[in-house]
DNA sequence: TTCACTATTCAGCGATACTATGTACTAGTA
DNA sequence: TACTAGTACATAGTATCGCTGAATAGTGAA
């Protein structure tokens, strides 16, 4: 990927974090390694660590430690209600900018 | 709009001008004025003249300077062939933004 | 002359992703 | 034992980009 993605990706990493979260708990070297597969192949894993800090002291998520069979204990986020709410907001503001670059990208051909 | 769309707009807005100027050139108080007519309320002037310069700087755009009837002299911009080959780009990553996201909000419901 | 509209510019700020590390635990293997 | 790889999290420093708020300047109407 380029480094148009990186910019891109401002804002929007975040509500695809909550998203995959809304499905189900999960932690962030899972995060990280699902990202990978889809394609996001540039995303540093301090970038996601990072992040989860950020939607934690935003109180966006609930975060509870469970120890793991190999490695550190890990730390699973989960969706909370204000959370789910944010996730709702996030979903309108893409779709509006959904919109308006779909009629750009028409109309430039 | 909330300030969720400030983060979500970098890397985008930049987008959304080339894909204008795609079409046809236009100047920065054009420009701006296309924005609030969609329904970007929020951007600031200063954003969208701040944008035109580093555009210009990195060479994806020709800048011809033509008075105008009432004001300043406008400065309109046009898109040339590099600024086209960075558009591609654009749209590339923002496909392929698009269609993860569309996966994550059917998946999501 | 005052206001409104047109038109551009800039300094300072905040948020976010990246780079590049560092820490720490477990399991396999030579 | 020592080494390596995989798992798992954290953080300091940097760059980019959009916003805030203000300044500058030209035109026409009240």
């Amino acid at each position: 990927m380029g480094k148009q993605v990186t910019e891109m990706l401002k804002g929007i990493l975040e509500g695809i974090v909550l998203a995959l979260l809304s499905g189900r708990p999960m932690y962030g070297y899972e995060i990280t390694a699902w990202l990978r597969e889809q394609g996001f192949s540039d995303i540093a894993e301090g970038t996601v660590y990072a992040l989860l800090i950020r939607i934690e002291q935003r109180g966006l998520v609930d975060v509870e430690k469970v120890s793991s069979e190999k490695g550190p204990p890990r730390k699973v986020y989960s969706l909370n209600a204000q959370g789910q709410e944010y996730l709702e907001e996030f979903w309108r503001t893409w779709s509006f900018l959904a919109e308006r670059l779909e009629q750009l990208h028409q109309g430039g051909k």
